[in-house]
DNA sequence: CAAGATCGTGCATTCGTATGCATTCGTCCC
DNA sequence: GGGACGAATGCATACGAATGCACGATCTTG
């Protein structure tokens, strides 16, 4: 197979110059005349050379590479397709700019920030999923006082130079969604979703639903906000929760996608029909949001937009520029669960 | 912050010992006392120290990181939820052996292949997701020839030595399935999924599906296979292509729960009936799969294991041990979309 | 035209760990 | 009791690229 691996020293040799002239040569140095780093770079692809990632960083103290967690609930929980969508465009985006993309699924600990900074594994991370765990805080100040560069999606937790948040508009389009369903006729309205200062998003979406029906009067009652994780099951067993206390029924606002395609499975298995009885919209536009029946009223989070923007955010702190946090834009897809 | 890292040598002072010793005691050398090891595995820990992977990966020639290759079929298109399972699965097991976890989504070619080997990103390569792709063994013979160590999902391409690969009883499971629906009394079945020499994992399925309809003497028209990639897209514009050709039809074998789910909502869409008037099955068993309405009847494959089997068989590879292909067990998840 | 400025390149060293080889010390056996 | 042997440790070097500094050559300018 291969001999001996094909050095900078090699490249020297071919093109008589020195390693040096080599290394800056492939960086792109100003320091090396136009017409020689062209005949290097030239040698370079010629022999099928590539810089060894490990001496590069040793030498550099760097790692070229971002990490990225996305932290789990439990161990054996499903994960939510939308952080599929988020994976995969980070992935293009690091890529994109020259750096390898480490993964992770596990808790927020102590022991694995630890480990990360000093080990060089990693040169900045990208914190997904964070959510429904009363301590992450303690963890985001450590990592914070250790320096980590790091972006948050959808907590909006910051420290200026060190960490940034990219998340979207969850309370003005959660406003936008219930209005809708307020305009088309609906007027008792439920949520579904657990709102704690551990899950900003849902916080946030419950925060815009009660202004939706405080503008437009609606009375709101405490018994018809149930809260729920992001699954199906979760939202099929709050449903259940809701039916079993009655009163009047007509729209239920779901936290995410997950959650509403378990209420619209509660509400059909109960003998209701969605939307003649009971409207259901939700949060993320997952792919299958298209393909339920009825097809899923709810707001498109952009996943590719916010996977760029994660990791570029990420490389500005990492190379020291000021980073503003982001929040996206989203859009309301109306469909016929909302009975439009 | 941090003045100054803490290294090998600062361990050895303060155990005074040499930074050979450390180094060896940290790796568990039987060259080294055990109480020395001992004491000086206790200092580390001490100092928070930990091994920098750049010097070590330079020293040693070797990485500790396993890559996966999520291979798209084309850069916008949605991935297959079924693969974020996989994915979360073969990060814990990596992180359990002590390996890092690259993730790259793009299309298998021979300058990614070229540029991970030489770049010593990763000591192997696992590899999802390739399918319809005419072009693939051309790269794999690539890779195989470069005595990179690799392991493909779903694919039944191995070199002994170099490759294996994984992947689940296709064939039976979906024989078992179509028995299964036979059983129920359909008799007039299509089968939605493309089939070739790109997409093993499919025609498998086919095969199943075609022995099952032959050992009840059912009759097959080939006009009753509908080409389609693993898309609820596909799976929705494959029932209309059916039914605009006519004739009966009560049963629908999907080749993944996502072409199962548009074939759904397209017959609903028709105002047929699921399972009354056709019954529908899938594959995967997405945890969505539950909570269509009806309940999708699917084929169960145990991604926690296939992750697991991933990365042991890529670890053992790489260290030279015989691995053999592994295709592993399924279930048959049986709910009302088949009309049980 | 001389002196400084600028540009391009080479030399030598460094990053932190792993490891072949040399060394030390204690033990065992004849 | 002396030589041999093995266990435990230290010494020195290598991995491959990046970079501060020095140097020679060319260019600028008064």
């Amino acid at each position: 197979m291969k001999s001996t691996k094909t050095t900078s020293l090699d490249i020297a040799a071919r093109a008589g110059v020195s390693q040096s002239t080599v290394s800056r040569a492939l960086r792109d140095s100003p320091q090396v005349s136009a017409a020689t780093r062209r005949q290097i770079q030239r040698i370079a692809k010629e022999m099928g050379y590539t810089v060894d990632r490990n001496a590069s960083r040793l030498r550099a103290q760097t790692t070229s590479t971002l990490a990225l967690l996305l932290c789990e609930d439990e161990p054996e929980s499903h994960i939510n397709p939308f952080f599929l969508s988020i994976l995969s465009s980070v992935a293009h985006a690091a890529a994109g700019h020259g750096y390898d993309l480490l993964v992770t699924f596990q808790q927020l600990s102590e022991n694995w920030v630890q480990d990360f900074q000093d080990a060089h594994r990693a040169d900045g991370i990208m914190l997904l999923g964070i959510r429904d765990r009363e301590s992450y805080d303690a963890q985001l100040i450590a990592l914070a006082a250790s320096g980590t560069p790091f972006v948050i999606w959808g907590l909006d937790y910051h420290v200026p130079g060190v960490s940034s948040y990219v998340t979207c508009q969850n309370e003005q389009s959660a406003r936008e969604i219930t209005t809708h369903l307020i305009r088309l006729g609906h007027r008792h309205f439920a949520f579904v979703g657990r709102t704690s200062a551990a899950n900003p998003e849902f916080t946030h979406r419950y925060h815009g639903y009660l202004d939706a029906l405080a503008s437009h009067a609606i009375a709101t009652d405490p018994g018809r906000h149930i809260a729920a994780n992001s699954a199906e099951a979760e939202g099929y067993d709050a449903v259940e929760a809701l039916l079993a206390v009655g009163g009047p029924l007509d729209a239920i606002v779901g936290a995410s996608d997950l959650i509403a395609i378990g209420a619209m499975a509660a509400l059909r298995d109960r003998g209701l029909d969605v939307p003649g009885d009971v409207a259901v919209v939700g949060y993320d536009d997952l792919p299958i949001a298209q393909y339920t029946r009825p097809a899923l009223t709810t707001v498109r989070q952009d996943t590719e937009l916010a996977g760029r923007k994660l990791v570029e955010h990420l490389i500005r702190l990492i190379s020291g520029q000021v980073v503003l946090p982001d929040e996206l834009p989203v859009s309301l897809m109306i469909r016929q669960s909302c009975g439009a």
